[in-house]
DNA sequence: CTTGACCCTGTAGTATACTACGGAGTTTAT
DNA sequence: ATAAACTCCGTAGTATACTACAGGGTCAAG
């Protein structure tokens, strides 16, 4: 079943501007047209634009995504290429989770001190959080 | 001990235009000054910068890492208010958490059957994810 | 067979988050 | 005491990632 820019950008949740623009900046593929040069997108598309959408929302550029998504083997990369640039990503990817649980426990003892009447004044967050983590495999 | 911008500039990994920048932001107070107008920072401005640092990489806004920072119990704010609001943010957090977890294993996947000389062609990374994660409590 | 919703291209504008610069005063090391 | 290095403020410029036109053509329902 082909779509049309209107139905991906709607099953997608992103403007169907952002699809275009998508597609400039080499993140998605450019479809095949009709007759009358309208786009039309296989339904992985969606997939793939939602894909996007998600690593958005982690702190993922364009650039890193369009990496991440790019990550296969094909003719032009080398098995050990791809390899190597996945154990950077995921090396990125779990510095992210560490950091995200320091987060989220910084948040839980918030939540628990607020419960019982606790400490005020000074920020909890930055008080539980004054450790060494650290993003490490910049990008 | 009291740091010039410079210092805390270097200590944070940040350059001196940005944090002054942050200052005018608001997601770190008006410093006081020496008597020709220097800013004369606490150690704590680093820590609190780094914290920022993080926390972009992570995907939030500067705007929702002002309301992280400033998620404690103050004169004008309730308990409540500041609990509900914590537990919004802990959820958002999880679910970032579960993403990453989504895009790790789809990588060691990527991974190992790069080690073995897998299959190649398609991008491992959609067919990994094509389940139905999302992050929730949108900002 | 028309009317409204959709699609096309290209360009320009917006929001966020910096980053650089000009022109000046201050501090510090020699 | 003087040069290098630092600081001040304000404004303007940049990169990223959209977002909104303008001015047209296309398709589907009634």
């Amino acid at each position: 079943m082909k779509l049309t820019i209107g139905k991906v950008s709607r099953q997608s949740g992103i403007g169907v501007e952002t699809v275009r623009f998508y597609e400039k900046s080499g993140l998605i593929d450019e479809p095949p047209r009709t007759e009358s040069g309208y786009r039309q997108y296989p339904t992985s598309t969606v997939v793939r634009i939602r894909f996007i959408k998600r690593a958005k929302e982690l702190g993922f550029t364009l650039k890193e995504i369009k990496e991440l998504l790019n990550l296969r083997l094909d003719p032009t990369t080398t098995c050990d290429d791809v390899r190597l640039m996945a154990e950077e990503k995921r090396k990125n990817v779990r510095a992210k989770i560490q950091s995200l649980k320091g987060i989220e426990k910084a948040l839980g003892e918030l939540i628990d001190a607020c419960a019982i009447g606790g400490p005020d004044g000074e920020c909890p967050i930055l008080e539980t959080l004054e450790s060494d983590w650290h993003i490490s495999g910049g990008n």
